[in-house]
DNA sequence: GCAGTGATCATA
DNA sequence: ATGATCACTGCC
């Protein structure tokens, strides 16, 4: 049924402010050692590309965001910190590093526990986001209002000059009842 | 407020 | 080979 669709590599195939906009109320599935895991994606970060100080593609391809250089909708996974695994999904065209950074989804908040919560690691980077990798994207059906959005700065980019101040945070707001 | 933590990358 | 950095978290 339409309203439980995978997210397919096309929706990715955008900018990563529209991508990451139009995740907010979707949900990320990850099978995991428990079972199925369900959240409602409530808050991501894009990183626009090579002309994104904040990117991690902005200073070259590396060996650890090659991924991000790659076709849309595919994981890009990489360790921060020492401890934390991030969770970004790769947007826009092959050749131009872009990327939403998952930050939280149900109750989960942080990214280093979203992906703890969904026993999620390197070995994800470069999978596309289908059912086959393990997590994946589905439609929730839910129309999200865009009252229920705020932008807010980016977190933890405070070397990115001026892109430090650019509202590419995407939050939602949880539903009043 | 800041220590922990270790892969990654630039520099040499 | 070495040192700085880091899209964070948890405990002080």
């Amino acid at each position: 049924m339409a309203s439980r669709s995978v997210l397919s590599a096309a929706f990715f195939d955008r900018p990563a402010d529209r991508v990451a906009r139009q995740l907010l109320g979707m949900h990320l599935v990850a099978r995991t050692h428990d079972g199925l895991v369900r959240l409602e994606v409530n808050e991501a970060e894009a990183y626009l590309g090579s002309h994104d100080l904040a990117c991690h593609g902005s200073r070259g391809m590396t060996k650890r965001n090659a991924t991000m250089f790659g076709p849309a909708g595919c994981w890009y996974v990489y360790l921060c910190y020492g401890m934390h695994w991030m969770l970004n999904i790769v947007t826009g065209k092959p050749g131009e590093p872009a990327a939403v950074l998952l930050r939280g989804a149900g109750k989960v908040s942080g990214p280093g526990r979203l992906t703890k919560a969904l026993g999620i690691d390197r070995s994800l980077d470069g999978a596309a986001a289908t059912k086959a990798s393990g997590v994946w994207f589905e439609q929730s059906g839910t129309t999200i209002s865009a009252g229920r959005i705020q932008r807010t700065p980016r977190i933890g980019i405070g070397y990115a000059g001026e892109w430090v101040e650019k509202p590419l945070r995407f939050l939602l707001t949880p539903a009043s009842s």
